[in-house]
RNA sequence: GAGCCAUUAGCUCAGUCGGUAGAGCACCGGACUUUUAAUCCGGGUGUCCCGCGUUCGAGUCGCGGAUGGCUCACCA
């Protein structure tokens, strides 16, 4: 910190007149001796407490910091309202207590300041539950105004630049990122409870698998190799269960170089799971389960409300095969056709459906046209076909249908589970297929992985996986519509 | 990537037909010893997102650009 600091006008012209004052005034309190940007201070009571223990604490002694978030001025008496991580308690301040010395330093506070202050607990005529402060010690002096107290902070782009300041003024927002804290740590409680591992692996990819995404490049210096920002964990966490551990999950960030949306954040977080000797069906039950668990954690009840619709968590949630969907939705039975049929099918429906397009790629159109905006309630959609499903196992009764199942909720998909496949063999033509789609120009195909498809040949006992988005999850139970305001700062693009 | 909309004081927002900008809160000065969206008196603090153009004159009209929001596309 070599930077002398600015203090007043002949350090910057520039300044308006809202940050002059603040900084005559930080100025001020040094030429008085005071340091504004006080030191380490222990609280006695935090201000909920204040509140909530009133009935014991009444006329005792409390010391306790917090940012001033209002002020009322009344000549030889001040009121103020001071903010801290559990809510907001008044202020009391009178020349009587602190003599006219003392009282002048208000002259000095403005609203944002960090302080600490010591005094008694009472209940004003009003009722209101204060404190008449009997020391006032500056922690940090604030050098920029606050957003409204009345109108607060509202402007989007603004709240997610700074969302310090977002915090700062909206109490809600705080509570958003609360809950959110608590989910995650009600899921790692859920997962610890039954056996589960919780490992961390790389995020620096050599090969971007697990998943179809594009990633993003990065470049090792030392190694003068480009590595990628993993698209997903699972093949590094089922290389675990070769090495035998039995349950292992990771909650972490992934990255994928697509578009950026209401759902869609350039990196997000996930929550993956393996179990050995499981399968998709307890997959589904973890999924449901774990859902009901932070909601009753949460809100003591499986149902949420969401944007105005009630959404009825209560397990078991229905399971639908993906074709079955399709057929109830639009009407269209895939069944047994060929691509072209399939592409005739879904044309007759309206759908604009490219010359070359494989059955699978009808059937996703068709699945996102007609079914998704339906699956408002929880609902496993099963039985994805393989082509689309390179790490899951087939079905025993269908080898062209996947053991696989994405749950959704309000419209969303929530996450992706399946039997995974342990076959080395059927594994390695898996990647081949995904390696000739490369070929054709799909850079969302799968890499082939020669170490994955080793470890595969030491052996992986048969087990279930799951991932579910923490993101949307964490909207769901927050009412949030969009994905940034479950993210303390969502990806913005840098301002010229 | 495409369409629509927005951008004016620190914050939240007005701004008519094109005539050089306003309110509330915040802030500054003054009064006030239990107020609480304190009140009362006085003060407007501005790169009207940026650039170019039309015009005697642009916050306002046109074109280009930036950022954001929504929708679509892309995408789990």
């Amino acid at each position: 910190m070599n930077e002398p600091h600015i203090e007043s006008t002949e350090d910057r012209e520039e300044l308006n007149e809202l940050l002059q004052v603040r900084r005559d005034k930080l100025k001020d309190l040094k030429n008085l001796g005071i340091d504004p940007f006080g030191e380490k201070f222990k609280r006695t009571h935090s201000a909920q407490e204040i509140l909530d223990r009133f009935d014991v604490l009444e006329n005792e002694n409390t010391t306790l910091p917090g940012r001033i978030m209002s002020m009322r001025t009344h000549g030889k008496a001040s009121f103020a309202d001071l903010m801290d991580h559990t809510g907001r308690v008044q202020l009391y301040f009178r020349v009587d207590t602190l003599g006219e010395e003392g009282y002048a330093l208000l002259q000095k506070l403005d609203i944002g300041d960090i302080v600490g202050v010591t005094g008694k607990i009472f209940r004003t005529r009003r009722g209101e539950i204060s404190v008449e402060v009997q020391t006032l010690k500056f922690l940090s002096k604030s050098l920029r105004p606050l957003p409204a107290k009345w109108h607060g902070l509202k402007d989007v782009d603004l709240r997610y630049r700074q969302r310090y300041v977002d915090l700062i003024v909206n109490a809600e927002v705080r509570k958003v990122f609360e809950i959110r804290s608590r989910i995650i740590q009600s899921m790692r409680s859920f997962l610890a409870e039954r056996g589960y591992l919780e490992v961390e692996t790389p995020m620096l990819h050599v090969i971007a698998g697990g998943a179809s995404a594009r990633p993003f490049t990065t470049h090792h210096n030392a190694l003068d190799m480009d590595l990628y920002l993993r698209i997903a964990p699972e093949l590094y966490l089922k290389r675990l269960l070769v090495g035998g551990y039995d349950r292992v999950f990771e909650i972490g960030k992934m990255f994928r170089n697509e578009g950026i949306s209401t759902k869609h954040n350039p990196e997000f977080t996930m929550c993956e799971l393996y179990m050995a000797y499981g399968d998709a069906s307890d997959m589904m039950k973890i999924t449901e389960d774990l859902y009901a668990h932070i909601a009753r954690e949460l809100f003591g009840s499986t149902t949420v409300v969401f944007q105005g619709q009630e959404i009825d968590l209560t397990p078991p949630w229905p399971r639908k095969p993906m074709l079955d969907a399709i057929q109830e939705y639009s009407g269209v039975n895939l069944r047994g056709l060929d691509d072209a049929q399939a592409r005739e099918a879904a044309r007759a429906k309206g759908l604009d459906i490219e010359p070359g397009a494989t059955f699978s790629t009808v059937l996703d159109e068709l699945f996102d046209a007609f079914v998704e905006p339906n699956l408002v309630q929880p609902v496993f959609i099963t039985d994805h076909p393989v082509e689309i499903s390179p790490l899951a196992k087939r079905k025993k009764d269908d080898p062209l249908l996947t053991d696989r199942f994405e749950p959704f909720i309000v419209t969303w998909e929530a996450g992706n589970g399946f039997t995974e496949l342990n076959d080395p063999i059927d594994q390695e033509q898996r990647f081949r297929q995904q390696m000739a789609q490369r070929d054709q120009g799909d850079d969302e195909a799968h890499m082939m992985d020669e170490d994955y498809i080793q470890a595969l040949e030491y052996g992986m006992p048969p087990a279930g996986g799951l991932g579910l988005g923490i993101d949307r999850m964490v909207m769901l139970f927050t009412d949030s519509p969009s994905i940034r305001d479950v993210l303390l700062f969502p990806h913005m693009r840098p301002r010229s």
